[in-house]
DNA sequence: CTTATGTTGGAACGATCGGTTCAAGATTGT
DNA sequence: ACAATCTTGAACCGATCGTTCCAACATAAG
């Protein structure tokens, strides 16, 4: 007896990846899916169930992905590693082979849409990369970096909605000095005095 | 002879702008869309010519809503203007029984698979959005307001990343007091010295 | 009333959708 | 070689998609 799959699971949830990321949940069909995969129908449904099973698997894939590019930024200060981390989405989205935007976005703009596994699985990657940033700043407080008496909440938040938007803006023509130059103001918002 | 049409343009297309707001382009059917309209597929057909006709329709209303609500903002400094402008839509998109999010946005998000006439006028929309925070922008550094040396392309790019952030965000689970302190935070972008 | 136009509901079109099934071929361990 | 498992391609299902067409009805002007 032989038991093993003949395929590899990165490989394939890397192709379709890119296809949800590109089209979304809905509009992407089983077609698009084997075809980017490389993967027959038949072993589609085998390994993933069904369609939300893939996408539910893929999009956990993609979140840990860049949640784990989130925590690689280190830097002196706290501000300086939020910085970094926003600059960091400006460059290696640009100018990559991938698709534009960003797949769990994308996902959250349709996740009135989506199947609950899916919506269960954008809603968690949203709120781990808020988590995030709202580590670093409780550490900044800890550290004596920011007030005890700032927003941390608000800023999260600001921080969340920046992080977005750097990912969304080039799809409608912002070039990656204008983001570049975009995080420079939105790093104002760090509250200057102690 | 008689010539005219018997349904009113404005109540379906409002009717139409709630399937679409809420469940976007291509996840919108003809049965869903007949349905909120109150019209016939036969008369949608025969007014709007194809899906597409009546999304491209739809979508210029609900631009020229926004930008219209956009120019309605009057305060004392231009900052104040920036500043209400974003706080509106705070409390305008919060607690309505409008659908949640933003059609522009949620159209953006799926740009890439918007029918030709779909993707132009989407694109107008958030360049004539960007335009308006320029405008304001532009004329503050006329007033003095702002320093000549300010980056006006940057800071309109962020305030419109921060306001298609106040449209996304309450999907994700931010309230609109987490909203209206999150503005406070954007707004420190402002440069601060003259 | 007659006539022209607006509107409707339903039938029908070909295409595509997600999902299932199955027989044939490829691969691997023994 | 054998046997067990993986993989494939294609056929097929019922449902839904956008779109077209048409006969029946409503409306209003002449």
């Amino acid at each position: 007896m032989s038991g093993k799959q003949q395929f590899d699971d990165a490989v394939v949830i890397n192709g379709a990846m890119n296809v949800f990321w590109q089209k979304g949940f809905a509009a992407a069909s089983i077609d698009d899916l084997t075809a980017a995969m490389g993967l027959s129908r038949s072993s589609l449904y085998k390994r993933f169930g069904d369609k939300e099973g893939l996408f539910h698997e893929v999009l956990a894939t993609y979140n840990s992905r860049v949640l784990h590019r989130m925590g690689l930024v280190k830097a002196e200060t706290r501000r300086q590693e939020i910085e970094a981390l926003l600059l960091d989405f400006v460059t290696n989205t640009h100018g990559s082979q991938k698709p534009s935007g960003c797949m769990l976005v994308r996902a959250c703009a349709e996740i009135t849409e989506l199947p609950p596994r899916g919506k269960a699985v954008a809603l968690d990657g949203t709120e781990r990369q808020r988590a995030i940033l709202r580590g670093i700043l409780n550490a900044a407080v800890a550290n004596g970096e920011l007030r005890s008496s700032a927003d941390v909440e608000a800023l999260a938040w600001h921080f969340l909605g920046v992080l977005q938007a750097i990912m969304n803006l080039p799809q409608i023509g912002a070039t990656a000095s204008d983001l570049r130059r975009m995080v420079v103001s939105a790093m104002l918002a760090w509250p200057q005095a102690i």
